[in-house]
DNA sequence: TGACTATTTGGCCATAAAGCCATATACTAA
DNA sequence: TTAGTATATGGCTTTATGGCCAAATAGTCA
């Protein structure tokens, strides 16, 4: 990790993961793929906020979608984000033994 | 991960990592220990930027600190925060491939 | 004590994020 | 074609973020 440019592109991934809805989107795409009214349901947000949420994990490159009729399939794509969260948890149970 | 709470936990640690600055400051604390005066020079923001930075990472849980004489000295809490960037890379590496 | 150094805090401004509603688009099915 | 379903987009408001400057705080050393 060296240049400028890097930064900038694992702040937007971590940016990506910043937000409580979308971890929960991550979640649960980590067994299967889910249309965006799965997860609308799911999440209890406005639908045209979920498919906003999706749209920016889409773009940082963390999930993949595909049409199929009138849904649209989304699927996570990097399965070691779900290792992150390992990590993640290790930072709360620090913080919890202080 | 299941309750509420874990979600907004999981996300102002993912929110800690979301920026540029506190990202090159986590990695400089890989291999040791640095005083804010030097994490300012090596940033190029401002002092004062640069604390506020520095705090946003120690509520979060991912350095801590201590003090000694005028300085005050920050170190990386939870090394496993580093296994992250791997990960962070592949999603980069993917989303080349595409 | 007073001057000096290092760091933090408060105030302010500009920009970005997150939510909703209303509307547009895309596809299906009759 | 028309109606219906699923998703995305534009506009708006509220709140959060990131930056700087100026001032406050904490510790050191004559």
């Amino acid at each position: 990790m060296k240049k400028r440019g890097d930064y900038r592109q694992f702040a937007k991934i971590h940016r990506a993961l910043a937000n409580e809805a979308r971890l929960m989107i991550v979640e649960s795409l980590e067994k299967r793929e889910r249309t965006v009214g799965e997860l609308t349901k799911l999440i209890g947000l406005d639908q045209s906020t979920v498919s906003k949420h999706l749209s920016i994990l889409l773009s940082a490159g963390i999930v993949d979608n595909r049409k199929q009729a009138n849904n649209v399939y989304y699927r996570l794509l990097i399965p070691c984000v779900m290792d992150m969260f390992s990590c993640t948890m290790k930072v709360l149970e620090k913080r919890r033994s202080l």
